[in-house]
DNA sequence: ATAGCTGCAAATGCTTTGCAAGGCC
DNA sequence: GGCCTTGCAAAGCATTTGCAGCTAT
């Protein structure tokens, strides 16, 4: 049985997308990728990076985590205005958010399934299909 | 048949929420509530009583949506970060959001109902569900 | 009269951008 | 070497806030 061999996968994920393994984004792929399915914002990410003895400047989280939604390794997903969270999940799921601690999760399996896909509007296309299940803390 | 006097209206929908019809404020419901539902940014808001001749700042705007807001006249959709929106119907429904024009609309009836309502974290209760189904020209 | 409202300008919070210096191929 | 990246500081946006002056009751 062969060892993990994590530094090689960050390496190979950026390389597949043509993003230059540099000492920055490697961490930051390391931390988004190597733990499971993970829900971000860019002032977390920053936090945990620096946590670790990597410095990173906010502004290349940010820059990192743009380029990393548009070559599809994240996904932007829209809860509160103001703040961007990208999720590590870039398969069609769902969420819970949490309005009292700003966390966002995944809701499991397919524990919420549409029953019927509305006739989207004249001229257009269902491109995505959002479902946010807010909650609060009891 | 009655004739409809919609100053009275606007008069006793502020009055009914304990806010003073002001000028600003009667303006503002009327737009808002005069023409079925309707789907405002601050900004787009601004633009049209501006257009109708009054003079509105944008603070009061926004002060105002969220009085609103607060006294439940409206409800505050998150579809993009960055940009709030506030829908003039407050009850139990969902969206279309086009990402090329950023219309947002309703999505009507009951054409798109969940087929289970998913388990709640632990020591969490749901709020509310939002749906968003986005959509692009064709 | 007085508590509430408005508008301006300044402040805020998050995010983006310009540009010089540094790093990867 | 040459192009891509980074980091800083400045700029940008949408939104909020402080406060003096105005308004509804």
């Amino acid at each position: 049985m062969k060892k993990d061999r994590p530094f090689t996968h960050a390496i190979d994920r950026l390389g597949s997308v043509g993003l230059r393994p540099t000492r920055q984004r490697l961490a930051l792929v390391r931390l988004l990728f190597e733990n499971g399915d993970r829900h971000v914002t860019a002032e977390q990410l920053h936090r945990e990076v620096t946590e670790i003895g990597v410095k990173v400047s906010l502004a290349t989280i940010y820059n990192s985590l743009n380029q990393f939604t548009a070559v599809g390794l994240l996904r932007e997903v829209a809860v509160e205005t103001g703040r961007s969270y990208f999720d590590t999940n870039t398969a069609a799921h769902h969420h819970f958010f949490n309005d009292d601690t700003g966390e966002l999760q995944d809701i499991p399996g397919d524990s919420v399934v549409l029953s019927t896909l509305p006739i989207a509007p004249d001229d257009t296309v269902v491109e995505s299909v959002d479902v946010i299940v807010r909650v609060r803390n009891k």
